[in-house]
DNA sequence: CCCTCCCAACCGAACGTCCGTTCTGTACTA
DNA sequence: TAGTACAGAACGGACGTTCGGTTGGGAGGG
């Protein structure tokens, strides 16, 4: 932690060529030199501005995880209103965004894994559980007691229709490999939401309709074309 | 592809010697020398065996997605049946087991995204769900026609599942974060699987119990302790 | 108003080490 | 005698980091 907010032009300079080549070749294969080519700026000025480079990696991995837990995050103003599993659309789009918005972000985290034993992201994630758990347990175990929800536990489907989404478009947009499921993303996410909700075995009743995608709805834009 | 089968024992100490060490730091950060002196070798018969450092990573890849493909591997014996979704606790056994065995490998598949733009493994995912098609499309259609499953995509489901069991072992055991969703590996693969069959809003017929893991149990073995 | 001083911002040469790869040579087996 | 397995020095370059030095604009005294 401890981020430095807001530094100078150049050192923002020198944060935006290191997220790029870092989540485009990695760690150890990321020179300081080519980090100061790529920010405009010499190799003297990123040592002035970051004491190594490993700092600039932590920098840029604790900015992510700052908006990760800012409430005016779209995606975190879907969690706390708790509608869930109604939301589950909203909060497909919620997340594409963030993955469209910090997939080079998301990188880092794959890096960190790898080449630091995920030293920097772990509390993350090993926090993550707790961090649902104080948002949804109330509003869901309501809603169970009121019949509106079937005999698996909700919160545990949130965490894993949080994290297949973010895994899913984590893949099509920036693995390479668009399509993966051999369907549009859109339909993906319907299917995947249709599962959720209605499982796979016949039901008494019939599973209800998708709800409209909330607003500007996405799940269609292009990821990137690494390479 | 172009996998040299059987070369003699320094070759394969050699490629043991980079799965550790690429597997743990990375591509880049990866040095031939690390690798000779890991393998007790020297560097000149390092290159003896193999052109140049590339071709080291590409065997490996290409060694852990022939073992994928094979037919013999217990996960593909549980494809062939095609007895989804009946036996997904059987599916989720043999993941785990491909899991513990190659977890290396898998580590591999983040590296080459990251660092060769998924060059080695795109094809691998790219044809993923045309084979999943020519496995499932016909028993599944024939189950539906008896009614023996709900209105959802049951091939997307078999897909989501195998997908949500190798991210879900792969984070617990080599990402460092066991308990990610802050309860037992066994735990979590149950919840999953009642989720998959019956979804989570309320049904008419009751949820149908879980099936008794298939041969010895597993889920519960630790992972290796990264550092 | 000017002059001085200061210090953050910035530069690039230099240091010692290590990189991937090549090359030459030796030991051993067939 | 040929050829494979192996060893290690050598090469040219690049690595992360340090360091001495140059800017340039603002504070403060006269």
């Amino acid at each position: 932690m401890a981020v430095q907010e807001s530094r100078n032009a150049s050192a923002e300079e020198v944060l935006k060529a290191a997220l790029d080549l870092f989540s485009r070749q990695g760690y150890g294969a990321t020179t300081m030199r080519q980090i100061a080519e790529k920010a405009g700026t010499s190799l003297g000025n990123v040592y002035h501005h970051f004491k190594n480079k490993e700092e600039i990696f932590a920098t840029l991995l604790d900015r992510y995880f700052q908006v990760l837990l800012d409430p005016k995050l779209r995606l975190n103003q879907v969690f706390s209103r708790a509608a869930f599993p109604d939301d589950l659309e909203e909060m497909a789009t919620a997340i594409e965004e963030v993955v469209d918005r910090f997939g080079r972000e998301i990188m880092l985290i794959y890096i960190d894994v790898i080449e630091f034993s995920g030293k920097h992201v772990r509390w993350f994630y090993e926090t993550m559980a707790e961090r649902f758990h104080r948002i949804y347990d109330a509003p869901l175990k309501e809603r169970k007691e009121r019949g509106e929800l079937g005999e698996v536990d909700p919160v545990f489907a949130v965490m894993l229709s949080v994290r297949w989404f973010f895994y899913f478009f984590t893949v099509e947009k920036y693995f390479g490999v668009p399509m993966h499921f051999g369907m549009d993303p859109q339909q993906a996410v319907h299917e995947f939401i249709k599962v959720l909700r209605c499982g796979l075995l016949p039901r008494g009743r019939p599973c209800p309709p998708a709800r409209e995608p909330a607003k500007e709805g996405k799940a269609t834009k292009g990821g990137r074309a690494r390479s």
